[in-house]
DNA sequence: GTCTATATTTCGATAGAC
DNA sequence: GTCTATCGAAATATAGAC
């Protein structure tokens, strides 16, 4: 061994979401996640193809971490209660993490879109839209679902809500709005 | 008069719309522009004051573009039917003009959040809210609308939707249980 | 696998003549 | 107001020694 390895890919990507959220997306660039790592910024091009590889794997690495979020919030009990509780965990997250949040729905320069990650993380969504709309309409509502609440905390998050009221009572609204009209 | 203008601003800011629905952000480049619009790019600087600046007025007319098309349609007559298209042409627009749209929303190095205009742009928004859902709720409600129809077309956008099923229908489905739940 | 050194490229922005 | 010429700054990525 002539020289250990001093960082991982896990390292990295770790590195880089801190990096992210901090500094924002301009500020992620392979310096600053060498500095954080502890290495020179060649050497992470022995563990990362590129820019843009990096930025997938920070990602993926967010949807992963949002989908356990999402998790452990679904029993199969009461879906109109779940239901609430999956969109303001979903909001939370998006607060927690804003850089993160808003890298999963960005456009991409790639042509793919997000990878199959985010289909197993919105799973649960897909659970209790099928409790509570019914096994035929499980996607169309989810899909109404992921969308209000991706929607709501992304103009949140781009300070498109500027006509006063209160905010976090909106969201709320929409919860219950939603949880009405997608009960059968 | 030793040099006549050869530009104006709003040559400049439709070229760059030009430019970045067929180039995306990265192309809209200062050079790009001036090569559209027949000069050379330090004449950009007599006009914008920095590429930010140009962003800034690019998305500033998107959104009145937006805008004018979500005008003509409330006449409050059919608060419902009105909803129904005011949706149909907001997702309409954002396929027309997909970087255009995402602008819109986009988060901001600036910490401006969008300007004045978004506010009037989406005024028919509120006027529909009110007739369907009542003055009291106008405002929840209306914000309940935008961040679905948001949230739907930039998923859309980035290609979120990946589990099969008709993304038309999906859509319809949206506003017809969101005419629904918002409905006093 | 990590390092030093550097190539490359690209772009934003300014200076000053006309 | 537009031009030519150029600066300045940054960041990605590679080459080759150890």
């Amino acid at each position: 061994m002539p020289t250990p390895d001093r960082t991982s890919v896990d390292a990295i990507v770790r590195a880089g979401q801190d990096i992210l959220e901090s500094a924002g997306i301009a500020g992620l660039t392979m310096q600053a996640v060498a500095d954080r790592v502890g290495v020179r910024a060649p050497s992470l091009y022995k563990r990362v193809r590129n820019r843009d590889d990096l930025v997938r794997l920070i990602t993926e690495a967010t949807i992963r971490d949002l989908g356990e979020r999402l998790a452990v919030i679904v029993a199969g009990s009461d879906p109109r209660r779940e239901l609430a509780e999956l969109a303001r965990a979903f909001r939370a997250f998006a607060h927690a993490r804003p850089r993160g949040y808003q890298l999963i729905f960005a456009p991409r320069s790639d042509l793919a879109g997000p990878s199959i990650v985010l289909t197993h993380a919105v799973e649960p969504v897909l659970r209790v839209t099928a409790n509570l709309a019914g096994e035929d309409h499980a996607l169309d509502a989810a899909r109404t679902l992921t969308a209000w609440a991706n929607g709501f905390v992304s103009m949140e998050l781009a300070g498109a809500f500027k006509l006063g009221g209160d905010v976090d009572q909106a969201y709320e609204y929409g919860i219950a709005r939603l949880a009405d009209a997608l009960a059968r």
